[in-house]
DNA sequence: CGGACTATCTAACATAGTTAGGAGTATCGA
DNA sequence: TCGATACTCCTAACTATGTTAGATAGTCCG
């Protein structure tokens, strides 16, 4: 059965990807040590190359779980409310909690920390298949014109940055997240209503 | 005279930093070399310890200064125009401009980026009386219950990290700025109007 | 059993931050 | 002016990092 190999290699992977996570929530994202995720799982560090070509890989195998974990996150969502409202509140309310639960997989996710390290394709699309969802999630739910899908990003990550910043493990911001919708909500209706293209204030 | 002494050991100081800024900026934050900025001022790596206790200590320096750069910036805005709703816009547009001005900066003053590295007290005094000020300008400008001065901080945050991150050296996210804060005030001033406190809706 | 494959090891290399200790030079008090 | 002091800068070396090369043992398949 050369399946036992395969299926015995991919655990061995999983088992590393587990010690590089613990590192990383314990110590920081960019404090992640081979030698110490060798030393955990019980192998000499020149080990790990049987299983990564290099500290790099390591990092987008995790960067492709973490935005796995980001669907599945997401998909529990369905289906969303009919109300609108409601729905993009559902929205943000996931995005800013998914963020604030990992503070090493929101960095690895959405920040550049790590200099000479970038996303796979392979692994970047999982993301990008994502944020398309969600766009069509927010198309779905009256936010349509660019501006407005790019202020509401702007209002979600500022939330969720502020959250896990500044309120790890408490909900100071995450408490803001229904008004700030409902402001959201309120100046696209209106904006829909009269649609001034020529900006007339001041 | 004393003095010369202390002024040449001043400049070199300002010379290593220059140097570690260059780096910061061409190879990203976390990626400072002590030896590559050694190398750049024409001095052997050991040298800089003379002038500084510790890579870390580099940093803190580099984090005063940005701090300092921060503060300066922000008091060319003053006198802050006396209609409120442009003196927030003022604030943003400092903000959201001053964070897209430089990534490396950005990311030293405004995330946890360095495992290891905190912000020495003095250092990180000046970031919070210039926080301070910033408050005391918004308290000025009208934004005074604690919700809203969050909501606002998340609003400004937002921006300018999905400015820096999504479009450096653009203005996608700067334009909507002014849509941004016009959206924030009417909310709060509407806020302010009805202060029901039981929220009702739904 | 023999041969291929694979996982793992040890040894070693380059580079990092940092420390120790010494050589040379400017500064200051007598 | 002279000797002591302080300071700057150096070389050498230590530890830790990611990574490569090459050897060794174990496992699977014909």
């Amino acid at each position: 059965m050369r399946d036992r190999r395969a299926e015995r290699r991919e655990s061995t992977r999983a088992e590393i990807l587990d010690a590089a996570w613990e590192q990383v929530r314990e110590h920081g994202l960019a404090a992640l040590s081979l030698r110490d995720v060798a030393r955990s799982v019980g192998m000499q560090p020149p080990s790990l190359y049987s299983y990564f070509d290099s500290k790099n890989a390591i990092y987008d195998a995790m960067y492709a779980q973490g935005a796995r974990e980001c669907v599945e996150a997401q998909q529990a969502l369905k289906p969303l409310p009919d109300d609108q409202l409601e729905a993009l509140k559902a929205l943000l309310h996931f995005f800013v909690e998914f963020c604030a639960a990992d503070f090493a997989r929101y960095q690895l996710l959405f920040q550049r920390t790590i200099p000479g390290f970038e996303p796979s394709p392979e692994s970047f699309k999982i993301s990008e298949d994502n944020l398309a969802e969600i766009g069509e999630m927010l198309a779905r739910s009256g936010v349509t014109d660019p501006g407005s899908l790019d202020l509401l990003t702007a209002l979600g990550t500022g939330l969720a940055d502020q959250q896990i910043s500044n309120d790890p493990g408490g909900d100071r911001w995450i408490r803001l997240i229904d008004e700030a919708v409902e402001m959201f909500y309120e100046h696209i209706t209106k904006k829909a209503k009269k649609p001034s293209k020529g900006r007339r204030t001041r």
